[in-house]
This record gives C-alpha cells, sequence and structure tokens, in this order.
DNA sequence: TCTGGGGTCCTAGGACCC
DNA sequence: TCTGGGGTCCTAGGACCC
C-alpha cells in the first residue's frame, strides 16, 4: 500500500444528539426534533441539539427552550440522555481508531481528529463516512487539511455528510473574504476587537503583523490569533489520552434563591456529586471556584487554593468556607462548583483549541 | 428572548521574596 | 532610608469550545 503524505482529518458527525435520539425513534425521522434540557420548555433550560427540519424555523444551540418551543409550536422536544449519547459516541469513536493507519484524538461526544498517510485523503475519508455509517447508521462530515485549524474549519464546508479540503494552497481562496469569527477561537468578542484594529476578515487578521496584536491580547493571544488568521499551527494528531484538570457541577434554579440555608443546601449536594466525579480518579483535589450567578445575570466567582487532600469531608468543609464569600440577601439563580484536582506527570492538557499544543 | 452544563487556558493585579 | 528589577504564587475575571 502507497504510504503517502500525512494529512490531518477532522470528522463530525450530523446533529448527532438529534439522529441519535431519531435512530431508536424511528418515527421521529424527519420531523422537527429538538433536545435540551428534560425536554419540558417551561422551565429555565437550553436547547442542546435541534435536527435540520427545527433549525429551517431558526432554532439553533444554546437558544433558551422557551424560545424554540414558541418558534416551533409542533416540534417534538426530548430530554438530554447523556448515557446514550456516550454510547453511541463510543462506537463512533471506536469505528475510527479501527481504520487503516489511523491516530484519533477525541475531541468531544461528537467529533475526532483522524491523523493518516495516504495518497488520496479524499477516498480515505469516504471509506470512513462508509465504516461509520455502516457500523452506527450515523451520518458525518469530514475535513481534511494540512494543519489540525484547516481540517477543522474544512468541515464546515462539507455538511452534510460531504468532504471538504483546505490546505495552504486554497485557505485565503476559501476563507480570506470572511469574517475573523468564523475562525476556530475567535468569538463574538475577539472579533469585535479585532475590528476595533481595522480587522474585520481572516485576509486581513492573515496579513497583519503578530507583534501589532500584543498591545490589545497580550504576549500569547495576540500571536496566535494572527496565526489562526493564517491557518496555521500544528499538524499532529495527538492520541495520548485526555486527563481532566478538574470537574465541576452547576446547578440552575427554577426559582432565584435567597435563604441562606437552602443556599448551602444547595452547595453541599454540588460538593457530593463533585465529590463522586473527583473519587472515580483517585486524585486528590488542590483548589476550588465557588461560581454564583446574581439575579438577573451577574456572574461572581470565589476560587481557593486547599492543602492537597482526598478528603470530600475535608473538601466539602472548605467549600463552605467559600459559601461565606456570597452577597447575603441578593438573590441567586445559579451556583456551580469546580474542584481541581493533581495532574500525573506527562499527561496531555488542553482541549480547546486556543491553547497548548497548537 | 433571556440565556444549561461541562470543560480549558490566558491575563491582570496584588502579595511576597530575593 | 528609599529604592530597581525579576521571579513566583494566588485570586478574580474573561474568552472560547462542545
Amino acid at each position: 500500500m502507497a504510504v503517502g503524505e500525512p494529512w490531518v482529518l477532522h470528522v463530525d458527525l450530523d446533529q448527532f444528539i438529534a439522529a441519535v435520539e431519531v435512530l431508536r425513534r424511528p418515527e421521529l425521522a424527519g420531523k422537527a426534533v429538538i433536545v435540551g434540557g428534560r425536554g419540558d420548555p417551561t422551565e429555565r433550560a437550553v436547547v442542546s441539539t435541534a435536527s435540520y427540519e427545527a433549525r429551517a424555523y431558526g432554532v439553533g444551540s444554546g437558544m433558551p427552550l422557551r424560545i424554540a418551543a414558541r418558534k416551533v409550536p409542533d416540534a417534538i422536544i426530548l430530554p438530554v440522555d447523556h448515557e446514550a449519547y456516550m454510547e453511541a459516541s463510543e462506537k463512533v469513536m471506536a469505528v475510527l481508531r479501527s481504520q487503516p493507519g489511523a491516530t484519533v484524538q477525541v475531541l468531544g461526544w461528537d467529533e475526532a481528529f483522524v491523523g493518516v498517510q495516504t495518497p488520496d485523503p479524499e477516498a480515505y475519508a469516504r471509506q470512513l463516512q462508509q465504516a461509520v455509517l455502516a457500523e452506527t447508521r450515523l451520518h458525518c462530515s469530514v475535513g481534511i487539511g494540512d494543519t489540525l485549524l484547516r481540517a477543522k474549519v474544512a468541515t464546515t464546508f462539507g455538511k452534510p455528510a460531504g468532504v471538504f479540503r483546505l490546505t495552504a494552497d486554497n485557505w485565503l481562496d476559501v476563507m480570506g473574504s470572511r469574517p475573523t469569527v468564523e475562525l476556530w477561537g475567535v468569538g463574538t468578542k475577539v472579533s469585535a476587537r479585532l475590528a476595533k484594529l481595522g480587522i474585520r476578515t481572516v485576509a486581513g487578521l492573515a496579513a497583519c503583523n503578530p507583534d501589532d496584536l500584543v498591545p490589545e491580547f497580550g504576549p500569547k493571544m495576540g500571536p496566535w490569533y494572527a496565526q489562526l488568521g493564517r491557518g496555521d499551527g500544528s499538524r499532529t494528531v495527538d492520541d495520548t489520552p485526555w486527563v481532566a484538570r478538574g470537574h465541576s457541577r452547576e446547578t440552575t434554579f427554577q426559582r432565584d434563591l435567597t435563604d441562606p440555608q437552602q443556599i448551602e443546601d444547595a452547595v453541599r449536594d454540588l460538593a457530593a456529586h463533585v465529590m463522586d466525579d473527583v473519587a472515580a480518579e483517585g486524585r486528590p483535589v488542590i483548589g476550588l471556584t465557588l461560581k454564583v450567578r446574581y439575579a438577573p445575570f451577574l456572574t461572581r466567582t470565589y476560587a481557593r487554593k486547599i492543602p492537597e487532600t482526598p478528603d470530600p469531608a475535608e473538601v466539602l468543609a472548605r467549600a463552605l468556607d467559600l459559601v461565606a464569600k456570597i452577597e447575603p440577601g441578593r438573590p441567586v439563580r445559579l451556583l456551580g462548583l469546580r474542584a481541581e484536582m493533581t495532574m500525573p506527570e506527562g499527561s496531555r492538557q488542553g482541549h480547546t483549541p486556543t491553547r497548548s499544543g497548537w
């Protein structure tokens, strides 16, 4: 078999969550399906995924469920079922790993990078799509690139169920005139700050001097954004298992809390769940962050390093210390608790594009 | 229209040390 | 007595991703 050049493939399942729901309830095929929260549009919750039929009405991820239900009155609204998606995800990743010569870096439930040496990446991508479909009955789109970033962005143009190639050769032709917010790692805030500097398009970002971005974005992020504009970055797919730095739990209350006892009880509850996740990995806790959203939308975080401990009772006591920082009498809409853990030697860090390894 | 829940990493400023 | 300059650690806040 010909060895060929190294390529990065980015595999992204099409409307993954909705597709999994349709698989086990075939009568939903072709209908507007919305998955979010506990499936109750009267609750405070948001859309996890909408089927293409629902998206046609303007429903998208992150939209309040209440609004989505209003836009599509006859939509079928389902609760989020993490276990089902996890199971489907593991099947898909197993198929990717079984492809000849594939190195697989998982990015989330429904996407992964696949590194491979092949003379014909399109043929490889098609073969991969067929294998995933045959084994899981799920469709995916594939982006082909000479960097991780270009492969990731290429997938957008392959949807649904297609293949698209983006390399140094066609990057500016395809992306140059598009707004910077279409880059992976540039959101609305950063694109607005770039616009303030007169940079609106990917071509504009690609052409700028990285040093000119340092005063606005700092020594790391400035040059990083310039690199994004060029589509450059790592070409290495890393299959080292990812290890979480921490675990957190959050709850949004259907009614804002003001009673100190209720607030304390809620934190005890969060701590118990967080420590379940921590205990499953057997690493000690070294820090805590309490997140408080005061109604309507003011978020505060209170953080503290703690003496390294694996003991849930000790962690709970430190969490309750942080509760003292919550402003008394002010309505609380959301509470979150995050525990940071020690990291094992040599573990891969980061799973977001903007950070280490890119 | 009114915004979930799980993550990661960067930056700034103050405290402290040499 | 007052001061430079560099480093680390900690906390708070922000941005982004799925």
